[in-house]
DNA sequence: GATAATTAATTTGATATCGAAAAATGTAGC
DNA sequence: GCTACATTTTTCGATATCAAATTAATTATC
C-alpha cells in the first residue's frame, strides 16, 4: 500500500515492537499481530533472523497441534539511548534491543546553563551510557520540557535555559551519534514509558498526571499521544485556582504541583523555594489524617474528576514526586470524588500512583526511539 | 499489507472520499492523497469508472506540462441516509454519491416513546427520503444520544426512550435496508459533519461545544473521534457547577445548557420547562449588554477556556440553540477569557458558532455512513 | 501403536503494487 | 513552427504479498 522498500522494513519493525511487548511470539501469532499472511511473516523473521535482529529459542507447545516455535529477540542487535531534559539535570538510560534497563546516568546542569551547556550535556550524557562499545546505538530518544515539535525535531521553548529557543536538536544529536533522534515533549514521554514499562501495558486511553515542579497531563487517546494543534494539549497547570477564581488569582500549577502540595501538607506558606530534597522525608511526615491532606486530596480530586469526566480514560496515573506518599494518596482522591461531583454513578475512576520511579522520562524517550527504530535487513 | 481483496476496495472507498473533500482531483493527485504509485492509482480509477462511480470530466490544465483529466464523481452512483435521533423527534437526512444534501425530512416521536415505536419512525424517516426509487441506498448512518457503541452497533442507555437499552439498532437496520449502518454519539456525529460540511474542513484537533437540551463535548483528536476507554468522554454536563462547589449542588448543565442559558438570559428562574419554540423568540430579545448577558459570557468562557488549555484544539465549535444568539455570543466568551486565565499567551483560543444548523446531527450521520462505504467493483 | 485431529510453518502459483521508463499533452521561449 | 521543458498518465517488467495447498509436529482417540 505505500512504497514498497519502507513497507518491508515498517513491517519489520511492526514485528520488532509486537515481540517486545510479548503481543507475539512466534511466526504465526506475528502474522495474526501485524494482519498480514502467514508467508508473509514467516518471511520477514527469516529475514530479521539472518540479520541478527532474532533468533530462534525453541518451541511452545499449546493444548494441541504442532506447537509454536518460539521468537525471540537478539539483546545484543543494538541498543537505544533515552534522555530526559530538565531545567536542573539531565537523566539518560541505555535499554538493550529487547528493551532491558541496562544502565542509568544523571548529570547535573550548571546552574544558570545556556543552550550549549545544555546540548553537551546531553551528548555527554548519551556517551556515558555507552560502556561496553560492542553494540551498536540503534536510536536516540529525548524528553524536553515545554513545547516540542516532534516532527520537525524542535524544542521550542524553555524559560530556564538561556537561548533554548527552536533549538534543531535532533540535528544535532543525529550529526554526532548518527543514528535516528526521536524528540518529544517529557511528560509525553513519560506516558510511553508506561505504556512499555508500566502498568498501562495494553491500554488505548488513558492520563499521565504530571504533579512536578510544574503540572500538566499527558493523554494517549486511541493508542496515540495527544498533542494539539498547538503541540499545548495538557497544559492545566495554567487553569485558574480556584477555579471560579477570576482577575488573575493564581492557577493550578500554585497550589498542586509537587513543590506546591508538599509545602500544603507541611502548612507552610506559598512562599520561598522548597529543596527537592525534602520531599521523601515530607512525604514520610506527612499526616494522612490531618486537614492539610483532607484539603489537598479534596482539591486533587476536583481535578481528576474534570479530567475524567471529560476524557473518559482507563486509568489516571500519578507521576511526579507525590507518588512517595504511597498509594494511601491517590486511593483518598479516588475515594474524594464522589463529594465533588454529582453524578458519579457509571464513572469507575481510577487513579493510581505511576510504578515508573524517577526514571521514567529517559526511560519513555528511549521507549520512543525503540518505537521509531526500523531495521534493515539487506 | 491486509488482505488484498479488502484492500483494494478500502483503498477505491478511500480514493471516493479524497475526491469528495477536493483533496484530490485527478490521478496523480489520488496517488498522492494515497500514498500509492501513479500506476497504481490510476488503475482503482479505472475500475471505479468502469463501475459507475467516477466519471472523466475535462481537463484542468495547470502551470505547465499535460493537463490532468479531472474526477468527478456521479451522484447518481447512491446515496446515503443520515439519521438523528434525539427525545423528541427523528431528523433524516439524505445525501447523494457526491455529497450534496437531495431532502431533509422531520418527524416527531409520541411522547412517551418506547423502543419500538422509535425503531420504527426511524426506519419510516429512512424510507420517506427515498422519494426517487432510481438509486440505490448504499449507507445509513444514525446519531442517537447518550451511550453508543459503534464497534458493537449498540444504543446502549437512553433514560427518556422505554426499554432503550441495549439496541442493537445496526442490525435491524441493515436487515432492513439490506446495507451498512453505522452507529455513533448524535454528538459525535456533529463533529464528523463540521468536518465534511462545515468550516473544520482540513482540521485534525477540534472541539464541538454541544449546549442543546443537555450539554457535552464531542473531540477530534489527530483527526480522530475521542470515544473514551468507555465510550463517555465529553460528558462535562456533569461537572460541578460552580466548579469549586461540594456536597452535589448542581451541574454544569444544569447552568449552561440551551434552555438554562435561555432562561438566565431572560432572568428567569430555574424552574419550569422552556419550550423550544421560544429559543429564537429569546434569542431575538437577548440584551446583549446586560448584567444576565455577561453572567452567561463569563461562564461560558470559564468552560471553554479550560478545555482549551487542556486539549489544545485549533477551534471550538458552538453547537446547538445558542447560535441563534449569532456570532456576537462567541465573540464576547473569546474576549472574557483573558479575564479568568492568568497566563493567555501563546494562547489563540477561537470560539465560532457552528455554521451547520438543525440538521448538523442527521448530516453527520450521513457523512459517517459515507466515509464507512466502500465499493465493489466486481 | 496406528489414525485422526489440531495447530504451525512452508511452498507455490496468482495477483496487486511498485519503480522506472515511455508516451501523452500541454506551456515557454525563440 | 520548432525545440526545450514540465506535468500527467500509461505501460511494463520486477517484486512483495496473498490464498490455498502442503508439509510438519504435536496431542487425542481408539
Amino acid at each position: 500500500m505505500r512504497t514498497k522498500g519502507a513497507d518491508q522494513s515498517a513491517l519489520q519493525g511492526q514485528a520488532l515492537l509486537h515481540l517486545r511487548s510479548r503481543r507475539a511470539s512466534s511466526r504465526s501469532s506475528l502474522a495474526q499481530a501485524l494482519d498480514v499472511s502467514p508467508s508473509t511473516a514467516g518471511l520477514h523473521v527469516d529475514h530479521l533472523i539472518a540479520a541478527g535482529f532474532l533468533e530462534d529459542s525453541g518451541r511452545e507447545q499449546g493444548a494441541m497441534g504442532r506447537p509454536k516455535r518460539t521468537l525471540s529477540l537478539r539483546p545484543d542487535a543494538g541498543w537505544f539511548a533515552g534522555v530526559e531534559l530538565t531545567a536542573e539535570r539531565v537523566q539518560s538510560i541505555q535499554i538493550d534491543f529487547s528493551g532491558n534497563i541496562l544502565a542509568k546516568h544523571l548529570e547535573f546542569l550548571p546552574s544558570h546553563p545556556n543552550a550549549e551547556d545544555t546540548i553537551n550535556t546531553i551528548i555527554n550524557s548519551i556517551k556515558n551510557l555507552d560502556a561496553s562499545q560492542n553494540s551498536p546505538l540503534l536510536g536516540v530518544g529525548l524528553g524536553a520540557p515545554g513545547l516540542v515539535d516532534p516532527q520537525k525535531g524542535l524544542a521550542l521553548d524553555h524559560s530556564l535555559i538561556r537561548n533554548w529557543t527552536s533549538v534543531p536538536i535532533t540535528q544535532i544529536l543525529s550529526h554526532q551519534f548518527h543514528t535516528p533522534v526521536i524528540l518529544e515533549n517529557n511528560l509525553r514521554a513519560v506516558a510511553i514509558a508506561e505504556r512499555w514499562f508500566g502498568a498501562g501495558k495494553h491500554l488505548e486511553d488513558y492520563v499521565i498526571i504530571g504533579a512536578r515542579s510544574g503540572f500538566g497531563i499527558a493523554m494517549v487517546q486511541n493508542g496515540r499521544l495527544t498533542r494539539g494543534a498547538h503541540l499545548a494539549a495538557g497544559e492545566i497547570g495554567r487553569w485558574p485556582w480556584p477555579l471560579n477564581g477570576a482577575n488573575h488569582k493564581g492557577t493550578l500549577e500554585d497550589h498542586l504541583s509537587a513543590p506546591a502540595a508538599y509545602r500544603r501538607l507541611a502548612g507552610l506558606s506559598n512562599r520561598g523555594r522548597l529543596p527537592v530534597d525534602l520531599h521523601t522525608a515530607l512525604a514520610r511526615q506527612a499526616d494522612t489524617t490531618g486537614r492539610f491532606w483532607n484539603r489537598l486530596v479534596s482539591d486533587y480530586a476536583r481535578v481528576v474528576g474534570l479530567i475524567h469526566f471529560m476524557l473518559d480514560a482507563d486509568t489516571c496515573y500519578l507521576h511526579g514526586p507525590l507518588t512517595a506518599l504511597g498509594p494511601r494518596f491517590c486511593d483518598d482522591v479516588a475515594a474524594a470524588m464522589p463529594n465533588a461531583f454529582p453524578h458519579p454513578k457509571n464513572a469507575p475512576i481510577r487513579f493510581t500512583p505511576s510504578t515508573l520511579g524517577d526514571n521514567a522520562g529517559a526511560l519513555g524517550a528511549a521507549s520512543l526511539a525503540m518505537e521509531a527504530y526500523i531495521p534493515s535487513t539487506d
